[in-house]
DNA sequence: AGTCGATTCGAACCATGGTTCGAATCTCGA
DNA sequence: TCGAGATTCGAACCATGGTTCGAATCGACT
């Protein structure tokens, strides 16, 4: 579809707005990370693009239009799963920043948690590499908290050279590579295929830490 | 759009039912040949959902109207960009796992002409990415052709295990680990950004490789 | 019980964009 | 030069799906 709608997206559902007491402030919240939750299945499921406010709507067990109600549209939802989800990311990429230990076991934590974050059924956390789909002022900012994990994960991988626990090599590629293997498991990787999570994760992380080595 | 049209999608234009001379019909294999590259263009550019047939029109130089005289639907044009990139990547596979030498040399080999057929400005093959897209029947053919690509990387990391020129690991998982970092560069690699396709193919290369090392 | 606002939803609304129509134009063999 | 068919295009057509409307329902407080 590719709205343009010549203004800008609502940036808030109209439910914002209202004055609510503690407990049904609690309520609208709870409600809010339930849709959340339901539309980053959906959109993992399905794709962006394919995903209409009606799955969602039926996802999260309510209409389309009281949808509206929570979130202002559907970019603004999009959004709001991939901030969260890079939140997420984030805290690990820092943790295992500032962590002791050698580096090579630090980047397999991180891989761990990504891997985890993006492909565990509870959490649909992979809408975070749909960044296109976004309107240009959102999509700044996704790209800008995106970058700071990229950053995070070059700067460990830096590290290891420094250290001569890795070999030499261009840390911005090395990163880049080592990202496109992880986010493209959102592309095939399913709940309860013949690959156990906690198989992949090993996996991946042995290969491509491997691949650092002097 | 995700337009189900309830029957399936026209498969070819009006135009290829024509009786044409030679001249003719030549006329018109070259014309479907630059639109085809045209949509490849516009579809990397923008992505197949965003990618509309004005834009396609308009970067081969004719009517919306008249695109459907040399395909039959948006579907027919990227299956067929899927289907003539993935024919280009097999054939490297396939020379790869016939010719002599060290694997690792033949894996380097492959990995280089994967990302220049993506990502070379010429020609648009990263389309193959966009599989989600097609229409299920459409869909199948292209999935069957990719998993051969992948069984023929796949066969290349096993002989190189076998032989003892790799160390021990799941050909599965490190095949699709290596090309989720190839295709993962189409989201990101643009012709003239600061990193030459040269540098890119070498660095890619060398991490992939040589994380498969004993 | 009664009221006000928060919440919900079915039924439109309407821009988008793939596709089709019908007529104009061009090409080439006779 | 002429006519049949190949090619081209502007102008609709119309299904899709994000979004809005207006009214009904629910919940909490007096």
């Amino acid at each position: 579809m590719v709205r343009i709608s010549n203004g800008r997206s609502k940036t808030t559902g109209d439910g914002a707005a209202r004055a609510r007491g503690p407990r049904a402030d609690r309520r609208f919240r709870a409600r809010q990370r339930d849709i959340l939750r339901a539309a980053a299945a959906v959109f993992r499921e399905k794709g962006f693009e394919a995903a209409g406010m009606r799955d969602i709507a039926l996802a999260a067990g309510l209409s389309a239009a009281n949808l509206y109600y929570y979130y202002g549209s559907k970019d603004e939802l999009l959004f709001s799963c991939q901030d969260l989800a890079l939140d997420r990311l984030l805290g690990a990429a820092r943790a295992a920043g500032k962590a002791a230990g050698p580096v090579a076991e630090r980047l397999r934590q991180v891989i761990d948690v990504q891997l985890r974050c993006m492909l565990e059924e509870l959490e649909g956390g992979a809408a975070h590499l749909a960044v296109d789909a976004l309107p240009a002022p959102l999509r700044a900012r996704v790209v800008r908290k995106r970058d700071r994990y990229e950053r995070a994960l070059r700067a460990l991988v830096r590290e290891g050279v420094r250290a001569g626990e890795f070999a030499p090599c261009d840390p911005t590629l090395v990163t880049r590579a080592m990202l496109g293997a992880l986010n493209w498991t959102a592309q095939w990787y399913r709940a309860g295929g013949p690959t156990p999570l906690d198989a992949l994760c090993a996996g991946f992380a042995d290969y491509l830490v491997r691949g650092l080595r002097p």
